[in-house]
DNA sequence: GTCTATACGTGGATAGAC
DNA sequence: GTCTATCCACGTATAGAC
């Protein structure tokens, strides 16, 4: 029973939490109107494109938010921890504590997830590079500060993913800790790495 | 053009490959017809209830194979860190180095993954205690052997999702370099951490 | 812009012959 | 045990009235 007229930024916000629940497949076109209260041919008006097109613009709804949210707050001049703990909790907060699925690891695993390979790609690239200004606002050489931008990235993702299969959301907590420290910590005394020749 | 016959687990086996590219949802009653050589009719003959049950028997297949390719090396009288090596070595090469998708990863995200909850949560615990085993072996408590372990999953199924969504599978590489030092690292000097408050 | 009605394919699943 | 033929529900998408 949705509200008789929503704007297009709350359709597409209903949109989201109905493709995070079930992924793009499994949200089939009966699912998307219920959830906005749009008849099929109303959805084929605003989205003409079809499912595709609505996938697409959930994900640009998407990045927005995270510009505003997640993005935004780290241009301020606080201390970078700071910053780095305020994005913690705000994806601590979005994933509820990893009860929640992530949108962008849910179209990687549609059926033909290349059609959305492009924005996919980037939306994952500016996360990671907000988190990688932090790391070099706090004195990290920038590859270091890269490395760990992507692992701030990659355990989330991976968090989700193992919650979601185990059932149990301590994984995902414990991985939001240890990111709090482990993302900017400096580096070790005389750790120089040297590299290590490859095979 | 599928082989004429096929034991069991070669039908497994092609269809572990399946639904490891599909996903559940995405691999339909043809495709599975089509990869195994098997008519409609004939794939209820060996599984008698339908597609549930052929991903059901797919895990227990692909827990067979852990078991034979992954687990029981670890078991050997090596050193730890030969064995944790070897591990990762098999993993890398079982994700052809982060091109190819995990089928724990693709049936978590299949519409209403807990049909699989339990056998997926099995799976994942057998492979983060065959890792637990090797820090406990290799004098870490097991408590941060634990830990550690479930980090090697976490970051290994996250590596997978970031490259299926940037197309960019040097990230794989990396954390695959990264846990071959890490998972195993002894713990630093007089790092006995302090247990932090809960808030 | 929204609706009702419908087209057309394909999904999973079965019947029954061989 | 495997096949051909078929079932029905539901998938996406469209036509056309209002």
């Amino acid at each position: 029973m949705p509200a008789p007229l929503l704007t297009k930024p709350e359709i597409l916000g209903r949109l989201m939490n109905l493709f995070r629940e079930k992924g793009f497949d499994g949200a089939s076109l009966s699912d998307i109107s219920e959830s906005t209260g749009l008849g099929k041919s109303s959805l084929y008006h605003h989205f003409k494109n079809g499912k595709e097109e609505i996938a697409l613009q959930v994900l640009a709804h998407l990045e927005e938010q995270l510009e505003r949210a997640l993005f935004e707050p780290m241009r301020s001049t606080e201390a970078p921890r700071k910053k780095l703990g305020r994005m913690l909790d705000t994806i601590d907060t979005f994933y509820e504590g990893g009860k929640r699925a992530c949108l962008l690891e849910r179209l990687c695993a549609s059926v033909d997830s290349r059609r959305f390979r492009r924005p996919l790609g980037h939306a994952f690239n500016v996360w990671i590079d907000a988190v990688e200004v932090l790391g070099v606002e706090s004195g990290l050489p920038r590859a270091v500060a890269r490395r760990r931008a992507e692992d701030l990235v990659v355990r989330i993702e991976g968090a989700l993913v193992v919650c979601a299969g185990t059932g149990n959301t301590s994984v995902f907590a414990r991985v939001i800790r240890d990111l709090r420290e482990s993302v900017l910590a400096p580096l070790p005394r005389r750790a120089v790495r040297r590299p290590k020749r490859r095979v």
